[in-house]
DNA sequence: CTTGACTCTATACTTAGGTATAGGGGTTAA
DNA sequence: TTAACCCCTATACCTAAGTATAGAGTCAAG
């Protein structure tokens, strides 16, 4: 059998507060875990990795609700096939548009540094 | 003479609530505009864009303060050359971790797209 | 020369995403 | 067998980032 964690060893793991954890069972972005005969919840490590990729997402821009889709696009991945690769594509352009959004930044970014690297080479600087 | 916006036009052309202009203001992340005879904003162009910067930035998870700084590294490149440099890797780092785990994202995206694709090719779609 | 759509400040309210607390019970090591 | 520390639910509170409202002034069209 697969050894289990209670709430607060997966909030350790994956570096987030126990209420958390609980509050995205609520909002539907994790499954209802089994319990142990006095309530406590069981969790697997699927469940670390899963509340990673929350965290991840999110610092990318992603709402909660966008998390959810993403998800759920993968709970299932046999059924549903038409539908799943729609929604797969839209969530496609929204991720190449961050990309380039960040590119354009990266490369505005980077000519300043540069336009600064120069100056301090050849001594222009305070 | 460069001819002025108000805020109502601003808003508009930037595609935000007039409140959320007055709002980024108070935050210093807009200058306070000049201002009429009669104590209205007068902006130029530059706001727009500004403005619409912070937008963007903000959808790939940058906070106001992020962004804040951000802004801040442009506003006079001559000056403080070693600070801005530095600064400027620091967040020429967190673009590039940003990049990276969109990439990641979007290829386990595709690889799920890719297999919908071709279970339907091969007719085997419900 | 007034009416409707703007602007101003100040202040209050809202939403998303948590975080903390109260009140109660379970678990474990000394 | 009890102290320290975990878990449970329910509910209240908090922060970031807006958004709305009240009360007063301004501007441009008719």
């Amino acid at each position: 059998m697969p050894t289990s964690m209670t709430i607060g060893e997966v909030a350790d793991r994956s570096d987030v507060n126990v209420q958390t954890i609980r509050y995205y069972e609520r909002r539907g972005l994790l499954p209802a875990p089994p319990r142990s005969s006095s309530g406590y919840r069981q969790y697997d490590a699927d469940n670390v990795v899963r509340i990673r990729f929350i965290k991840r997402a999110q610092a990318l821009g992603f709402s909660l609700n966008d998390i959810s889709e993403l998800l759920d696009l993968r709970i299932d991945p046999s059924s549903n096939c038409e539908e799943v690769l729609a929604h797969a594509e839209i969530k496609l352009r929204d991720i190449d548009e961050k990309i380039e959004a960040l590119s354009r930044m990266r490369r505005s970014l980077e000519s300043l540094a540069g336009a600064c690297r120069d100056r301090r080479t050849t001594g222009e600087c305070p």
